[in-house]
DNA sequence: CTCAACCTTCCCCTATACTGGAATGTCAAG
DNA sequence: CTTGACATTCCAGTATAGGGGAAGGTTGAG
């Protein structure tokens, strides 16, 4: 009972995520009112909440989509989604990991630069330090 | 005196990346043999290897480029490569930072998701874990 | 009546650094 | 002469999560 821009609001998100979650099978395709206006509820303001917990954990689309199957086939997701943050964990586990090893080894570099003197950057290598 | 295939091996490259960086106006458009190949020299590569370098340490091409132009235009690009090491430094802090934001966030809720029963779930929530 | 604020569909664009593939040309070896 | 390994250009696609904007329909208020 609610137009798609109201619901958007209501969800903290635009009119055009709604029917982009709707064209991706996020959201299943809603009731449209006589004019042809798409017409919300709650349990979409609700589903919408969802998704937007699941982004906000750093979920993709494609996984929260999985999740709200499940939900739609009459089961509790819990188990698939304590799967889905355990990898999660270990994906920014990775990350973190990786960045901080790239950290390490511009600081090496940072250092380097700072130690060298231009007049002793070889051309040839564009910059000698990096 | 290499053809494109030679001097990509030799940098460690595809072909095709080294037409890729030739359109992006990181390698400087080279002279062609009689039959239109790409002739490459050693210059040539040396600035290859200086742009790996510089994706090695996470800079973007566009910020290779810079460098390049600089040095190009008869400067030692020390000082700015310093400074771009800097700020890359201080980008990659600002990532980590986020990602182990994140990564407690998403800890939490393993825990929280862990510590339910998918019966005391709530089916309108779709997982009232997440 | 008209205006503003909604809504609809449709298609293209964004960033990044390439990668794939088609159609065609060049050249040394067998 | 043909085959195979190179090379050329150009066009299109990859992944992600939407955003921009056109052209048009609908509605309530003044």
């Amino acid at each position: 009972m609610m137009r798609i821009g109201e619901a958007a609001a209501a969800a903290g998100m635009t009119a055009k995520t709604l029917r982009f979650y709707e064209e991706g099978g996020l959201l299943p395709a809603v009731k449209r009112s006589s004019n042809g206006y798409r017409d919300y509820n709650q349990d979409s303001v609700s589903r919408l909440e969802f998704i937007r917990r699941g982004r906000a954990a750093g979920l993709a689309l494609a996984q929260i989509r999985e999740i709200l199957a499940i939900r739609e086939a009459g089961e509790a997701p819990c188990t698939h989604v304590h799967d889905m943050l355990a990898g999660q964990l270990a994906d920014l586990d990775n990350q973190i990991a990786e960045l901080m090893a790239l950290r390490s080894a511009v600081a090496g570099l940072h250092a380097t630069v700072a130690a060298g003197t231009p007049a002793g950057c070889d051309p040839e290598r564009i910059c000698s330090y990096l």
